[in-house]
Formats: structure tokens, C-alpha cells, sequence
DNA sequence: AAGTGGTCTAGACCACGAT
DNA sequence: TCGTGGTCTAGACCACTTG
């Protein structure tokens, strides 16, 4: 049996990709590339099951190793999630184990407790510059800001500075947040289909204004942890731009690195 | 031809970690911890190639794709660096382009200029308590102290306090510090064989006292990001324990998270 | 028992770097 | 040209979940 066709794929839809300039792009990323599209599209949705490896391998005519590979990247990214023996999911934010996935404080006692939400306000309104920029909006376009407290241990920890893409998110309103269970990244997915994949954030102390203060109750002038946070939904698009600043008395931002 | 041999791998050294117990164990996880264990016994030396897959397959008597999947993971893990038509070398800190990989903090401006570093102090002393349980010593155990600062473009930003295991940087003394050209890890690796893999990391935001205000010629009060670090060798030994301090009036500490 | 992902093998060819 | 890692295939069996 011949192996390895020549990259042709000539067939099927990977073929808009081949054909896009002499660049080589192994097997395993168009397909990967495929998968994510269909992703995107929701054509599985999260929580879901898409189909198994066997299937996916006679859709897309490769082999069944080309798909898992594929499939590990896209597992590794978070995108997915592999459950042995029942197959392979879209991930999602509304699960309990992984929720409040990309809030990464942690009480100093390691008691990981409850988190109690307030929304301060939830306003419709123009960009400014520097959130434009950002979310890649022209300056003046829409957008949503959110306000809001989380407590822990009734203790006000962390106070949010929330903008979000105007156009994605037409009818969030402060009522809608309040009443909903669960983290806001569970809500997006699912009322208003907008997948969080990955932040970049920026962090920095600095001193506590008059707003954040009182709001967190502690002195003017404190020091508090900023924590900036620019969201991206499939594509790398950017949808969420936050502004976080946590009151790190009893609290800590954990990291990994290596 | 017979696949899978049934996870025996019976003649060889591999042996001992399947006899350990009843535990299921795949072989490519096996041949990833030999590897492992030759990497912290120094047979292969940071930026030496290791042999190639080829090889190692034949001295593990396993297949090409076995050694290829522990490989890959442990180039995953930033333990080995793969680098194609070359062959697949041991990490190190040494190398211009990956110099400081554990340090995240970034210039507002993005413009990354060198590092000036100047050493406080260097003393070895008895590890205090919280110390001594961070680097699991006994309290009361020998333990180095070294305190420095870093500045880019001639301004102090970075304050460090580091506690070393005693007994495995003997002789290290603040000359040597200041003489050696590179990152204190490089100089930890080639002079000391202790190659940091990796570390975690908690952040807070504190107010600078009059030591960490005028080493950072900020006011005292002033607020800081504070970065204890927890830094591990092979098989996760704890080996050094540090608290920065960061000026982030101009620079920030970036993350990524997904 | 059937279906899914997980592991393992053997062998082929491709892309890259050094010679 | 050769040796290295990188990709791809086809097929086998294992481990886990569900019916």
C-alpha cells in the first residue's frame, strides 16, 4: 500500500487551504485547521461530542493517526477535552471542574470557598481609544461595560472593569448577569455563542483609587494588584478587554512557569 | 510481526520501574522516565545532543514512535529541545535566546534592552523557618542568602531575595556572582550541575518598606509587585526559594492563560 | 459485546542541516 | 549524500465506558 499521498488531499475542502501559496503545511494542520472551523461555525457545540476518530478520519480520507494528531493539539490547547472510552468533547466553561478557569487567585489558606458576585453597573456605550484599540473596534463603535465585585467569605476580593465587543453582544444587560448561574464565561457561550480560549494578561501593583477602596474595602492609597486582561475568541479575535484589580491581603495570583 | 509486546520490556532496566507494583504504566511513559534519569544523572550534559531517536529505540529495544512520543513530551515539558535535521538536545539556561526564560516581566514600550544586575549581598546562613519548609531543609540547616538588584537602562526595577538549598551551592560566594557573564541560572547549571526545570509562582501586591523604596528609588509606601517563587530541579526537588520585588511603574509581568 | 480513545509497531517518504 | 527529526499510513491490541 502506497504511504503518504503527496499532501494532495485534492478532493475535499482541505484543498482551499493546499491551494493558498506554496506554503508546506503538514496533513495533521489542515485537518486541525478543518476541525477548528467546524468548531467555529458550531457545527458541534460545547459540551458536545464531536465525532469519533474513525469518523473523522473516513470524512476527512486520512488516516486515523493524522486525526488524533490533530485532535492532541487541539486537546493541549483546551479547545477540546479526550474522555477514554467516550470520545472526544468541545470544551466548555460551564462545567463545575473547570470553572473560573482563567481566574488564577487562590486564598492564602487553600480553602477555595464559594465566589459571590455584584454587579456595580452594565452600560451600553462608545469605545474609548484605548479599549477600541483593543477589541480592534473603530473608535466610537459600541461597547459594553461591566462593573462588578467578587467576595469571598463575604470579603470583597476582586473588582472588575469589564469591556466587551458591542456587536457581539447585543441585549446583555445587568439583569441578565445577575440572574445567571455560573461564571460569565459560561453565560457568553451560551447566550450569546462566544467561546473564551485564551487571555493574555498584564499585570501590575499599583495604588488603590477612591472607587476601588470602598468598593473593596480597604484604604486609599493601598496597594492592589491590576490585572489586565485581553480576551480572544476563535481566530485569535479579540471580544473581551478587562481591567482587574484584586486585594491580595488573604489572596495570591498563582502561576506556573517553566 | 507480534505488536505490542505486552508492556514487558523484561531485560532491561526499564524492569524495575514495571516490577514496582501492579500499576498499568504505558512503555513510551517508562522510556520517558529513563531518559529522565539519565538527563539528572549528567549522562547527556545541558546543550549536548542526546542520541537519536534511532538509537535510543535500539537501546530500549522499543519502536521509533515509542521514544518519539516520550520525547516529545519531555520537549513539552522544556526538558529537551528538538531541532529538526540536528537531533534532540538537553535544555539549558545558557543560550542567548532563551535567557531569562523565567523572567516575565516586559518594558511598557516593548523594547527589551539588557540587564544590568548588582549584588547586595551573598551570605550563607541558618534557612529561617518558612524558608527551611519551602526548600524542605530541616530548620536550622545551612541555606545561602543572595540579594540583588536588577535595573534596565540604568533604573533599579527588580529587588530579589534568594534563599538557596545549602548543601548544593557550596563555595558560591558574591564574587563568583558578580563575575559570571549571564543569568544566575546558567551560572547555577554549569558550575553547580543544578538546572532549575521549573517554578510556581505567587503574586501579590505589597507597599515597599525603606529597604526595597530606596534600592528601588521609589517612596516608601509605594506599591510593588511581589513575586515569591518556588523553583525546582529534576524530579521536582525544591532547591531555591525567592521573593522580587517589581517596580511595574514602566514594566508588567505578562501571562498567558488558557 | 460494541464503541471509543490510548498505546505500540513497522515501514515509508519528506524537510532540514551538515558534509 | 547522509543522518536527523517530522509526517503519514495501516493495522494490531489494550483500557475504559456503556448497553
Amino acid at each position: 500500500m502506497a504511504t503518504q499521498p503527496p499532501s494532495s488531499l485534492s478532493d475535499l475542502s482541505a484543498a482551499a487551504i493546499e491551494a493558498s501559496g506554496p506554503a508546506f503545511s503538514p496533513l495533521y494542520q489542515q485537518i486541525k485547521a478543518l476541525i477548528t472551523r467546524s468548531l467555529q461555525s458550531g457545527e458541534w457545540k460545547p459540551g458536545e461530542a464531536i465525532p469519533s476518530e474513525v469518523d473523522l478520519a473516513a470524512r476527512f480520507k486520512v488516516s486515523q493517526g493524522t486525526v488524533r494528531k490533530a485532535i492532541d493539539e487541539l486537546a493541549a490547547e483546551n479547545l477540546l477535552v479526550r474522555r477514554q472510552g467516550k470520545g472526544t468533547f468541545v470544551a466548555t466553561h460551564t462545567e463545575e471542574k473547570v470553572q473560573y478557569r482563567f481566574l488564577r487567585l487562590m486564598p492564602d489558606d487553600g480553602e477555595v470557598g464559594p465566589v459571590e458576585r455584584r454587579f456595580i453597573d452594565c452600560r451600553r456605550l462608545r469605545a474609548p481609544a484605548d479599549v477600541a484599540r483593543a477589541l480592534e473596534l473603530r473608535s466610537g463603535d459600541a461597547a459594553l461595560q461591566i462593573r462588578r465585585v467578587l467576595s469571598f467569605k463575604e470579603q470583597p476580593v476582586v473588582f472588575d472593569d469589564i469591556w466587551l465587543h458591542g456587536g457581539l453582544f447585543k441585549g446583555l444587560t445587568a439583569e441578565r448577569l445577575s440572574d445567571y448561574r455560573g461564571p460569565m464565561y459560561a453565560l457568553f457561550e451560551t447566550e450569546f455563542g462566544v467561546r473564551m480560549i485564551r487571555a493574555e494578561e498584564k499585570l501590575r501593583a499599583v495604588a488603590a483609587d477612591a472607587t476601588s477602596a470602598s468598593l473593596l474595602n480597604v484604604s486609599e492609597g493601598s496597594p492592589l494588584l491590576s490585572v489586565e486582561r485581553l480576551s480572544h475568541t476563535y481566530g485569535d479575535k479579540p471580544v473581551e478587554f478587562r481591567r482587574g484589580l484584586y486585594n491580595t491581603a488573604a489572596h495570591f495570583y498563582r502561576n506556573e512557569v517553566s
